[in-house]
DNA sequence: TTGAAAGCGCTAACAG
DNA sequence: CTGTTAGCGCTTTCAA
């Protein structure tokens, strides 16, 4: 067993006393305030690394009202995707001299409503909200508060304005599919939506459309089923097809992780990838590389869109202003599950 | 441009005043501490409610001293083993009440001395230090302070006695040695270590060795090269053994991660893995399933160990003690990477 | 069972 | 350029 015994750490009329300066002083070294001498400053500082003083973050947020932490709701942190937007989030936080305080949504426990939200006006100076991990009342709430937000892959409820960062979904999908169309021949494309409601989804499958339409393709609601983003949702939906005898040539997945999925169902069944049936995802996840075939999908750039959120939000805390729409570019990732190669 | 004007928000002092009793009594309440007449606290419990309030962190923390907030010091997220591990982080400090304040040490950009630590005694109630990512003066430093701290994946400097949570090494590699061995009458099973330092590499090395004497195999330097946990590294040291003609019937991949990379070059080389070459690997992350072939590797619980130092570190907090050591048991995992299927 | 009041450590006027 | 002082919002004795 382990037994610690807290003792009491330096505060800051500590090192005002070793200085022989006032706190005042000390403070404004510290913070880079308002004038000092550059002797005094020198003996304070000398004073602040003998004690290994470090300020205390709740005073002086109690103090100065601001906490230099960004919070950040998401639904769940293991899947690729969030991870390498987490990364970039952190990036960009530490960057603009910020703390990030995270709180994941996912398996929250319906222990009542008693959950109250853990992350919000008293504890952060500013949200990043990630697809719809805060509710549309609560997010009117802190908007009216003038609470700053960024939102992360959903737009802005209408009659609010709070900025939004995203990719250029649509486009990326439209060139990935003309590809199958255009260099494959491919007539009969399938199409993995994404969860209910999610917007990447949507405009992914705008993109599809958009594509199918441009070259007279028919749009074949029956080659539409869930996916989910998710590799056993998407696996049951090709099976589905699969045993429907349903007629396919291609599979667009809505994004990798359901993409896998598809693969794994498309191989039971005994299918030639992409032979038989071609495969196409979106988002460039670290695995659809070594997935046989290769995945060919459209790289986005999820670490950049987190790193540009938390830019944002820091922005919009010090200046009160920013864009409101960032749509980061994507890029068509030829591998060999389309036909190539 | 969105431009947000800071509204002010209510205060414990708001909501006394609306319930008619002092603040007080309202603590009272909020905390469950002391003895409040049930009609009185319906009545404060109906002017939060109605007010919407809810307290601030700073405030309290400055008052009581404490946080509630558990700190995590890594080197970086993007990782599938650190985003694994800080999932479960991130649910054992929700299931204790804790909200988890992240700082990764990757990256860090040499901005001189003047990067002072953002997570500590100032902000947090207790730290969770991955591998390396906070150096020995200054974890002595804060074990001399009692401030609470549960160490991932390294051992305690020998005078200090900081709690540790880690896989069971050992035994996990020396049953997948065995396997290779026994099973698949393997002689020259090269190891690619892990990175400098990395203890969970050192007792997998240890296990490594043990199966070979346990065989009478002779361990040979030769069969050693370092892989780092990571996929370029790991490539680049098999190909050396390959350029070199070193004569090798097996690859034990300190990671999966490692294990990417040691395919890559394995396929590169036209050399045919299990049939010329076998694979195995540690950890079972995501990915290790879907290579080609799948990869025979051995489970380690990195969510659970996650949360298992969340836990300990809640209950360090609390009580003032912890178990010094806990070890997660680790599973082979059989897959075709080795011979197998 | 409840209220009054003293801080927690720091920032930010306001004097000097 | 530097010190004094009044809070920031809450917890926590100590009385009542």
């Amino acid at each position: 067993m382990v037994e610690p015994k807290m003792l009491l750490r330096p505060t800051i009329a500590d090192v005002a006393g070793r200085a022989g300066v006032s706190i005042a002083t000390v403070s404004r070294v510290i913070n880079q305030t308002g004038p000092v001498a550059e002797e005094t400053a020198a003996q304070v500082r000398a004073a602040i690394a003998e004690l290994k003083y470090v300020p205390h973050a709740a005073a002086r947020g109690l103090a100065s009202r601001r906490t230099q932490t960004l919070g950040l709701l998401l639904p769940g942190i293991s899947d690729q995707f969030s991870a390498a937007m987490l990364r970039g989030i952190e990036m960009g936080a530490r960057e603009g001299g910020y703390d990030l305080l995270i709180h994941s949504t996912h398996s929250e426990g319906g222990s009542g409503p008693s959950s109250r939200r853990r992350l919000g006006e008293h504890n952060t100076d500013g949200l990043l909200v990630f697809i719809d991990s805060l509710d549309e009342a609560e997010l009117t709430r802190l908007y009216h508060l003038g609470f700053p937000m960024v939102l992360l892959h959903r737009s802005s409820p209408a009659s609010l304005h709070i900025p939004c960062v995203t990719f250029e979904n649509k486009s990326g999908s439209r060139k990935l599919i003309d590809h199958l169309i255009e260099a494959h021949g491919r007539q009969r494309i399938a199409f993995l939506r994404g969860p209910e409601g999610n917007e990447d989804s949507y405009w992914r499958e705008m993109g599809y459309r958009e594509a199918l339409a441009a070259h007279n393709l028919p749009f074949d609601s029956a080659l539409i089923a869930l996916g989910g983003f998710d590799q056993e949702q998407a696996r049951s939906s090709v099976e589905t097809w699969l045993g429907q005898g349903v007629e396919i040539d291609a599979i667009f997945s809505g994004d990798d992780e359901a993409g896998i999925g598809a693969l794994v169902a498309l191989q039971r069944a005994g299918k030639r990838v992409p032979e038989d049936i071609a495969l196409v995802g979106f988002d460039d996840v670290d695995v659809s590389r070594y997935l046989t075939p290769p995945l060919t999908t459209v790289r986005a750039p999820i670490e950049q869109a987190g790193r540009e959120a938390a830019r944002k939000l820091v922005q919009l805390i010090k200046s009160g202003q920013t864009a409101p729409l960032v749509l980061l570019p994507t890029e068509l990732v030829i591998r060999r599950s389309c036909g190539c190669g």
